[in-house]
DNA sequence: AAACGTTACAACCGCCCATAG
DNA sequence: ACTATGGGCGGTTGTAACGTT
């Protein structure tokens, strides 16, 4: 199998050498060109590009590069704020993974922004949650419940435990219940479990875990301090497999504080 | 200062769909 | 009806930059 896919790379790679296509960080001159060729034909007929000997880059490099980055009004190299977070899970909730379509409810927002701003914070909250169940007993009685979570292989996917839904209805209500759904390849936390517990389902990570803006170790402690009160005073009150669980909050959560920290938030 | 880990971002790949011939 | 082609989209990978140890 692999040496099969290693063929079929090697057959493609030999082809695009023959063709002369040109992969890679875009230069200065080629994102000139393709301006050009907007300013002339609009965003439109990428592959003329290449079969007018203008570029050597394929009509999706192209156009990938004009929706990326050369398009106006591109919010690059700008954070995500509260506000776009908050439509982001909102819309990601709503819609699933159409990056461009919630893209499209975001000035300034590629559907590769979203792409990547959504993976980076489901990365974290892997991280945060690993880091908290992985930790030692008597803390390790909050993991217990969850032993499907720690044995996950990695990374582990997270997924809000509703299904997305293409109806036009905003999901107002959640009707996930504890111990959050297990299911077969990632990790199924309820709005409430990443969230103030049926507060606020489209809490945020700013919420959570601090503004993007500010001290990093702040983040960290008061983030982890946050999620670990928010789920942990749940989990403690939660029932796991064998009908056994902690009896009382503080005594599960008592050694906490004692989690080594992720190094950046 | 170096090694290592993490994050954010850019770009590519493969699949799918629409459309023209 | 079938095929080729272009374009859109989501998933994945590579890497530079930055932080931590």
């Amino acid at each position: 199998m692999e040496a099969a896919t290693g063929k079929k790379k090697t057959k493609k790679r030999k082809k695009d050498v023959e063709s002369r296509v040109r992969k890679g960080t875009w230069k200065a001159e080629e994102d000139q060109v393709l301006l050009k060729h907007v300013e002339q034909y609009g965003p439109r007929e990428w592959s003329s590009i290449r079969s007018k000997g203008l570029l050597q880059r394929t009509g999706k490099s192209c156009r990938l590069r004009w929706v990326n980055k050369l398009q106006p009004n591109l919010k690059t190299g700008c954070k995500f704020t509260e506000e776009e977070e908050r439509v982001v899970i909102e819309l990601q909730a709503r819609y699933g993974n159409k990056w461009a379509k919630i893209a499209a409810h975001l000035t300034g927002r590629t559907d590769n922004d979203v792409k990547n701003f959504w993976s980076s914070r489901q990365k974290r909250l892997a991280r945060i949650l690993r880091t908290t169940s992985c930790s030692s007993s008597p803390a390790s009685a909050s993991a217990s419940a969850y032993g499907n979570l720690i044995s996950l292989p990695e990374p582990p996917m997270l997924r809000t435990s509703e299904t997305p839904v293409e109806t036009g209805d905003l999901v107002t209500e959640s009707s996930s219940s504890f111990p959050p759904k297990i299911e077969e390849d990632f990790i199924a936390f309820s709005p409430e479990m990443l969230a103030g517990l049926g507060d606020d389902p489209n809490i945020l990570f700013f919420d959570v875990f601090g503004s993007a803006a500010g001290d990093p170790d702040d983040h960290h402690q008061l983030g982890e301090q946050k999620l670990l009160e928010k789920t942990g005073s749940k989990l403690g009150g939660g029932e796991n497999e064998d009908g056994d669980f902690p009896a009382d909050d503080d005594d599960v959560f008592d050694e906490l504080d004692d989690l080594p920290s992720p190094s950046k938030w």
